[in-house]
DNA sequence: CCATCATGTAACATATAAAGTTACATGAGG
DNA sequence: CCTCATGTAACTTTATATGTTACATGATGG
C-alpha cells in the first residue's frame, strides 16, 4: 500500500479548524483535503472518542475542536488514530526457533525500537498550537485562506 | 502490503552463509528461509552488485560470501536492497501549496528524519561479523544447526 | 556436443492495508 | 416530515511486498 498519511492528513484538517471558528462538515473539509468526506469521518473518529474534537448531526451540525490545543500533542493524535505501525521494515518472524533469525531479530530490533521511540519522543514535543504558531509565521502579512464553509 | 522483511530475510541468509562453507544454492537458501528461490535472487542481486556475495551458474554454483564481515554493515545491506524507505508514514503532499499543510509538513519531517538518521546509524554500528558473534554466543554449547547442502 | 544444473529475469498471481466510494441508518433542526 | 449531517458497513481501487511460473543464459561434466 502507499504510505500511511493519516497523521499527515488529520493534522491538517485540525490546523484549518484553529484557523477559523464553527463547525466543519465533513463535506466541507473533504474538499479542502481533496479527498472524500467518509475518510474525514473515519480520522476523525478516533479523535472524537478522546475528546479532542467535537462532531454533530443535523442542520448547523459538523465538527469542532474541543481541546485545548497547547496541550495536546501530535503524539496524542497519532495514539488516537490507532498508533499505527511506524515503521515500514520488520521483522520476518516475530518469534523464530532458528537460533539465526533470533540473532537477526535481535540486532534489527534493537535499531527499530530506538528509532520509533525517538519518534515518538519528537511527536511528544509538538504541540497543536505550536503547529499553529508555526503556521501564522508562515501567513506572515499574507491574509489566512480560509476554507469555504459552504462547499466550492 | 505486509511489511518489508527483506532486511531481515536477507541478513538470516548472510548469517547462515556465515555458519558454513560452499557455495549455496538459491533453492537450498530458499527452503532455510520457508520461501522461494527467485526470492532469493530477488534480494541478493543488490548485493552482488555491491561485491558483498558472488553467484556462479551451473554444477557446483551458487551463492558465495565475498567480503569481509568485520567491515560491512547492516547499513550497507539495507543500501544494497535500494534503500527501501524506513517509515510507513508520510506526508499527504510532498510539495504542498497549501500553508497549512506545509506547516504540518515542516513539523512532521522533522521527527520523521531524526528517526530515520537514527536508525540508519544504528544499523552502521552493527556489522555482519559482530551478528555472528552474537549467534556463536546463542548457540553456546549448542551444536550449530547447518542448513543441508542438499535439499531436505 | 549435449544433458544437467544453477543463476537471471520477465511476467503474472496473491496478500495486505490505506484510501476512495456507495449506500443506507440515525438523529438534529426547522 | 423534510433536509442536513454524522455513523458505519460494505465494496472498490491502488500500491507494494511476496510468491510463482516460465524461459533464457551460461557453466560443468560426461
Amino acid at each position: 500500500m502507499r504510505r500511511d498519511s493519516r497523521l499527515s492528513g488529520v493534522l491538517h484538517v485540525l490546523l484549518h479548524m484553529a484557523q477559523q471558528a464553527g463547525p466543519f462538515t465533513s463535506e466541507t473539509l473533504a474538499k479542502a483535503m481533496d479527498t472524500n468526506p467518509v475518510v474525514i469521518r473515519r480520522i476523525m473518529a478516533g479523535l472524537r472518542e478522546l475528546g479532542y474534537v467535537r462532531s454533530e448531526k443535523g442542520h448547523g451540525g459538523g465538527w469542532r475542536l474541543a481541546c485545548d490545543l497547547s496541550k495536546v500533542t501530535l503524539r496524542d493524535i497519532y495514539a488516537a488514530l490507532g498508533s499505527p505501525s511506524l515503521l515500514a521494515m520488520g521483522n520476518r518472524t516475530e518469534a523464530p526457533g532458528c537460533l539465526v533469525e533470533q540473532a537477526v531479530n535481535a540486532a534489527l530490533d534493537q535499531a527499530f525500537h530506538d528509532a520509533e521511540a525517538l519518534l515518538l519522543a519528537r511527536l511528544g514535543e509538538v504541540t497543536l498550537a505550536m503547529l499553529g504558531d508555526d503556521l501564522r509565521k508562515r501567513l506572515g502579512s499574507r491574509k489566512i485562506h480560509h476554507i469555504s464553509a459552504h462547499g466550492a
